[in-house]
DNA sequence: ACTTCCACATCC
DNA sequence: GATGTGGAAGTC
């Protein structure tokens, strides 16, 4: 299968595609010329940029202007398959190439030649004047044996100042020497053994092994609930690609996740596999990059952009969570990382395994119509896989105005405190309250910048705009009519509910989940290993809880309100809450093996199609009621949409072009497809740019993308004007 | 007469 | 994306 790459003499006219939005232009093939694939230097203008050499040259430039190729960087080519991964998910997702080389070449220091590090080994010299901090030291290596580290690094593990190891350093107990900065990574173990299966996780283990064995392309939907052991079975499938001697990726929806899931690997195969995701220093991400490239980490961990690595031979992708929404970038480049996955593993031969205990509804369509094949876990517990579940009616609970938790909620929380349990409060809302009103004109508080309200924030003692960011302190009058003490907060967010916890549970110890109260992974995993260990009787959380994260000791979940996620025009609403409550209510867990966990979701509609699907537990039935409504009105998985956002600082601007571009729509039509709107979006106004968007709907089966850049490309947006395509759209805001 | 701002073209 | 250009508007 393996083509040579097309390699190019000096001097020979090459095409390059660079990092910047030119696209590919022409050079010269440097001294001892170049292969196809290769990142090289060129020179642009007065600068030197990064680019790809992507073939021979267009010819559409004067031979004599042509300036040769700067340097061809020390980096692992990339293989045919690669460049063609990014052509056509380039084409897929309207994105330019250059940025998808951009995406591909996200590691640091790419131009910089392998450089050395100094670390720290044992010295020759005999210890000599031991004191605490130095044993400290000399403990830190004996119980790493055999590792190096960096200087800061090992004082740090040893709790030291760096002082302590220079001084060791000078003594001769230790010594510094050049080690190669990007080293391999230690290879993983496929053959030790795994956890024990049942027979029910061993055959979708045997499964997955053969498909991987088998080689070739194809993609597997693996549905199993939390503790169905869904993870050690597709991480048998891992230890077939590794068998096999190619590499594998596992992407995970939440990096907060992965330092569970780097203990479990570990566990598995006796190392560490690579990690990939924005917390990674520097140093990591330039070493992982350069090792997927050369094949010298088996397995990798990571973040959607994983799926950008220059791996040499990826054979197996797993999409652990593939349902959730942060699969989905929604900037710059507009990707879905869960059909990039599918795509490139069809480029790459590579088997693809989604996983998740709600699949998305296309997964599961697609499962359906025989495009994906389908294995199901029943949970260790055989049929009750899911907690208790009832619906608090609202309408029937004593609620007095300005509380949120009812009398029947309470009720359950106070016998799970009784019996030593936690309890998990959900509400899908950061802050004290969403709305802040001044109760003598009327005035919402809003951002200046957003179309927006402004959400108080009373941990932080500020208003927080959720859109751009902007903060500024809680006034005290209305900015509008000036009258001092009339602003009053409105409905509840997570800190509210903490403040009502406080009150009606004086006595219990709660703790406040929500992303905007931690500033790094680490102090949520910190925090989140408090809960676990700790005295905690009620957690308070947003949908940061939902994922994964594992309490053993929590047996009650109550959702403070189950409607939230139900109204608005949003196509996935229903699908959305269906995911997310059914998440969440599997937080609840069963304890000492007897009694079901429960979960308590507080409503105003019990009899809402959506809440009696997730009470009722029956998945197929919702899953097929939702999927004859998307086919009844040609929506996705059985048809096609397309998001096209304009923006611009002035409002005129955006809606005259909107318009322009509607009027000259054809080529859509000619395509089959339709275009909606433009409407101004949900959200009209952000950091001071209005927005208009409009919707193209196509049969499943249209070009759309073609259609679409055929119909823009004629059209040159005004200064200053931002137009994004979102190709399958997931959110309309 | 000088700066600052921006729209716009260019980069091979 | 970064850079340099030229013209327009603002400053002293």
């Amino acid at each position: 299968m393996k083509t040579q790459p097309a390699f190019f003499e000096a001097r020979a006219r090459i095409g390059v595609l660079t990092v910047e939005p030119v696209g590919v232009l022409d050079y010269l093939a440097p001294e001892g010329g170049v292969a196809q694939g290769q990142l090289v230097q060129v020179p642009l203008g007065p600068r030197r940029v990064l680019g790809l050499v992507w073939g021979p040259g267009l010819g559409d430039f004067d031979l004599a202007k042509l300036r040769p190729v700067a340097r061809v960087l020390d980096a692992e080519p990339f293989d045919a398959r690669f460049l063609d991964f990014l052509t056509r998910a380039a084409d897929y997702t309207l994105t330019p190439l250059p940025l998808m080389l951009r995406m591909a070449t996200r590691a640091p220091d790419l131009d910089q030649p392998p450089a050395a590090r100094r670390v720290i080994v044992p010295g020759g010299a005999p210890p000599t004047r031991m004191t605490e901090a130095r044993e400290r030291v000399m403990q830190v290596l004996a119980d790493h044996g055999g590792a190096s580290f960096a200087p800061s690094e090992l004082a740090q593990l040893a709790g030291v100042g760096t002082a302590v190891v220079k001084g060791l350093v000078t003594a001769g107990t230790l010594a510094e020497v050049q080690a190669p900065r990007d080293l391999p990574y230690p290879p993983l173990d496929p053959a030790r053994p795994g956890k024990p299966l049942d027979a029910d996780q061993q055959a979708a283990a045997d499964s997955l092994r053969g498909a991987v064995r088998a080689g070739g392309y194809g993609t597997t939907l693996l549905r199993g609930v939390t503790g169905s052991g869904k993870t050690e079975v597709y991480l048998e499938a891992v230890a077939e690609c590794l068998a096999q001697g190619r590499q594998a990726l596992v992407l995970l929806p939440e990096i907060a996740l992965s330092a569970e899931f780097l203990d479990r690997v570990e566990a598995r195969f006796g190392a560490r596999p690579g990690e990939w995701h924005s917390g990674i220093t520097r140093t990591e991400r330039r070493r992982l990059w350069h090792m997927a490239g050369r094949g010298q980490v088996g397995l990798v961990v990571g973040a959607r952009s994983a799926l950008f690595l220059p791996f040499r031979d990826l054979g197996l992708i797993v999409v652990d969570e593939e349902h959730d929404s942060s699969y989905k970038q929604e900037d710059v480049v507009y990707y879905s990382a869960r059909d990039m996955a599918v795509l490139r593993a069809s480029i790459n031969g590579a088997q693809v395994v989604l996983a998740s205990a709600t699949p998305s509804l296309e997964s599961w369509v697609n499962a359906g119509m025989g495009k994906y094949r389908r294995l199901d876990l029943r949970s260790r517990y055989g049929t009750a896989e899911l907690p208790d579940m009832a619906a608090i009616d609202l309408r029937s609970e004593e609620m007095p105005s300005g509380r949120w938790i009812s009398p029947s909620l309470a009720g359950a929380v106070d016998a799970r405190i009784a019996k030593g349990e936690q309890s998990l409060l959900f509400l899908n809302r950061r802050g004290f309250a969403p709305v802040t009103v001044c109760r003598a004109c009327g005035e919402q508080i809003a951002c200046h910048q957003c179309d927006a309200r402004m959400v108080e924030h009373r941990f932080q003692n500020r208003l927080i705009c959720h859109q751009c960011g902007e903060t500024r302190p809680i006034p005290t009058a209305c900015p509008s009519c000036k009258v001092e003490g009339k602003l009053a907060p409105i409905g509840p967010g997570v800190e509210r509910i903490a403040e009502e916890v406080a009150a009606r549970f004086p006595d219990a110890k709660a703790t406040v989940l929500s992303s905007d109260l931690f500033h790094s992974a680490r102090a949520l995993k910190d925090t989140i290993a408090e809960i676990a260990n700790g005295d905690t009787q009620i957690i308070i959380g947003t949908q940061i809880v939902a994922k994964g994260h594992n309490f053993p000791r929590l047996s009650l979940v109550g959702v403070i309100d189950a409607d939230l996620g139900l109204q608005g025009a949003d196509l996935r609403a229903a699908e959305r809450s269906f995911q997310l409550m059914r998440q969440v209510a599997g937080r609840a867990g069963r304890m000492s093996g007897t009694t079901p966990g429960l979960a308590l979701l507080q409503t105003h509609q019990p009899d809402h199609s959506v809440i009696r699907a997730i009470l009722s537990g029956e998945d197929e039935a919702f899953w097929n009621a939702e999927a004859a409504g998307r086919q009844a009105t040609g929506m996705p998985p059985f048809g096609r949409l397309a998001g096209i956002i304009l923006s611009h600082p002035d409002l005129g601007v955006v809606s005259d072009f909107a318009r322009h571009l509607a009027a000259h729509a054809a080529p859509l039509e000619r395509a089959g497809a339709q275009l909606w709107g433009p409407v101004p979006a949900p959200i009209a106004r952000i950091r001071g740019r209005h927005r208009m968007r409009m919707l193209v709907h196509a049969p499943r089966q249209a070009p759309v993308q073609a259609a679409i850049a055929d119909w823009l490309a004629p059209h040159k947006p005004p200064t200053n004007l931002r137009l994004s395509v979102d190709i399958d759209p997931q959110s309309f805001l």
